[in-house]
RNA sequence: GGAGAGGUGUCCGAGUGGUCGAAGGAAACAGUCUUGAAAACUGUCGUGCCGGCAACGGUACCGUGGGUUCGAAUCCCACCCUCUCCGCCA
């Protein structure tokens, strides 16, 4: 949630910040429930404060009669107005939690993803001089994706990966595990892109896959329900990104400064009702209910997180160019950053077969710096950012898949990539 | 699924109706002493909210939510979580 104060003192900037985001909240409405609940905190501690007064003369003692008459009718006031200021709060509440997150002055602003801004293009697409199949046709052709069997034991949009496709994605995984872990590929990254970051490693965190509500809740990332899996017999769901239980792995900590940066990469299988999108991007493994991810997270303090932030861009292009991927690099819109978030940006893999960038990756950056919203706590006045980045692996897979076609309808096995494949150059 | 134990401040831990925002210890911070360090000693040391420019005042918080009472960390009810043992399963 944000601040109430920073609202209240930014009120039109709020407002307008809030619409670009493409969330229409009515701020003079919050204020003005605002009011009514501190008049009522007013009234309410006013009559708290008599009973205390009132118990602090009694105490030791038997209370006379009298007293325990006024206590009884100061009781009943209280009760009274305690029942409304909940009232009151409800509502108050209701409407604060729709405020998303401010973007960061530098967010383009922008009514849809159509107005994210392209900020660099690496690589010049891959040309063939055949015409290109995209990553389903070959995996048809290859066997390695079984969606019909998939739908009959679990529904749409769920696949059955099979043979060397597995064996990539574990490639993938191993790759990015190694080079994270490697404090010199690091090293060199912070120099090469100049950032005030510290060069510790990434530490791997198998997290667990389900996270009870009031988490997900103070994460903010529950809303909207509807695309999220409740388990039925538990105050559980299936989480939609490993961010969501490894942001959440130190709600309620204080973590010394001398233990930031907090990095973590966390592997974890993400599940999404994908719900209304119907119809849409269904192609392959586009979209699956189920979907697996590498996930960097970390918390660092309010000095260092844009830096951060622009380090875990930095390690993904790296990636990109060392599996020799063409990407383009997206500055995300007011509208496309996402309720929490601050600021955001896409890295987008050209994928021939398609004939376009596709979302592979994308970096969330998150600040409190006029929010609670983590319900995190931090020594010494600490602010908390927070940033997220994802390594979609089944994205990734498709643009290695795309980008490495052959005319004979084989794949070649990225360089890098062959040693994690006992050493095979095709599949 | 059965049985038991327990959830108090950064941590450990006391506290069974008013004198408790909460003993004691540890850690941390500042200082005295010391060439320096350790030890010892002294002091400081929770958070949210409301009001206030501030000093400060008020209020709430002892797992969560209800209840009893003039008054609840303390009594009652429900729930959640953690741990141990047994059972079952992988």
């Amino acid at each position: 949630m944000l601040d109430i104060q920073y609202i209240r003192d930014h009120a039109d900037e709020v407002a307008e910040k809030s619409k670009q985001k493409g969330y229409d909240v009515d701020i003079q409405q919050l204020l003005g429930f605002d009011k009514e609940r501190r008049e009522l905190i007013g009234q309410v501690e006013e009559l708290r404060q008599q009973r205390n007064e009132l118990n602090s003369q009694t105490k030791g003692s038997k209370p006379s009669e009298d007293q325990i008459a006024k206590g009884k009718a100061l009781r009943d006031q209280v009760t009274d107005l305690e029942h409304k200021l909940a009232s009151i709060e409800k509502e108050y509440t209701i409407l604060l939690k729709t405020v998303p997150n401010m973007p960061l002055q530098e967010v383009p602003v922008g009514a849809s993803e159509d107005q994210n801004v392209e900020v660099k293009k690496q690589g010049e697409p891959t040309k063939f001089d055949f015409t290109p199949k995209s990553h389903a046709e070959i995996a048809e052709a290859k066997g390695w994706i079984d969606k019909e069997r998939a739908a009959k034991v679990a529904g749409s949009r769920f696949a059955y990966l099979k043979g060397d496709l597995v064996k990539l994605q574990f490639a993938i995984i191993q790759f990015v595990m190694d080079k994270l872990t490697d404090t010199e590929f690091l090293d060199a990254i912070i120099k090469e892109s100049n950032l005030k970051v510290s060069n510790k490693a990434f530490t791997p965190v198998l997290p667990p896959y389900m996270i009870r509500t009031e988490v997900y809740d103070a994460m903010d990332r529950l809303e909207p329900r509807e695309d999220r899996y409740k388990l039925e017999n538990d105050d559980q769901w299936l989480q939609g990104s490993a961010e969501h239980v490894l942001g959440s792995m130190h709600m309620k900590e204080d973590i010394p400064y001398d233990d930031l940066p907090v990095r973590y990469l966390g592997y974890a299988t993400s599940f999404r009702r994908e719900a209304g999108t119907y119809g849409k991007d269904t192609e392959g493994i586009f979209r699956m209910h189920q979907f697996d991810k590498l996930e960097m997270e970390s918390i660092t303090d309010e000095t260092t997180g844009l830096d951060e932030h622009k380090f875990l861009v930095a390690i993904q292009e790296k990636l990109m160019q060392e599996l020799q991927i063409p990407y383009r690099l997206l500055e995300k819109c007011t509208a496309d950053i996402g309720k929490p978030n601050a600021k955001g940006m896409d890295i987008d893999a050209w994928l021939p077969g398609q004939n376009q960038y596709r979302e592979t990756h994308t970096a969330d950056y998150m600040t409190d710096y006029q929010s609670r919203r983590m319900n995190l706590t931090y020594s010494k006045g600490l602010t908390h950012t927070n940033d997220a980045t994802a390594f979609a692996l089944g994205r990734t897979m498709i643009a290695v898949i795309e980008n490495y076609q052959t005319a004979e309808g084989d794949v070649k096995i990225p360089m890098v990539l062959q040693p994690f494949m006992g050493g095979r150059a095709e599949i």
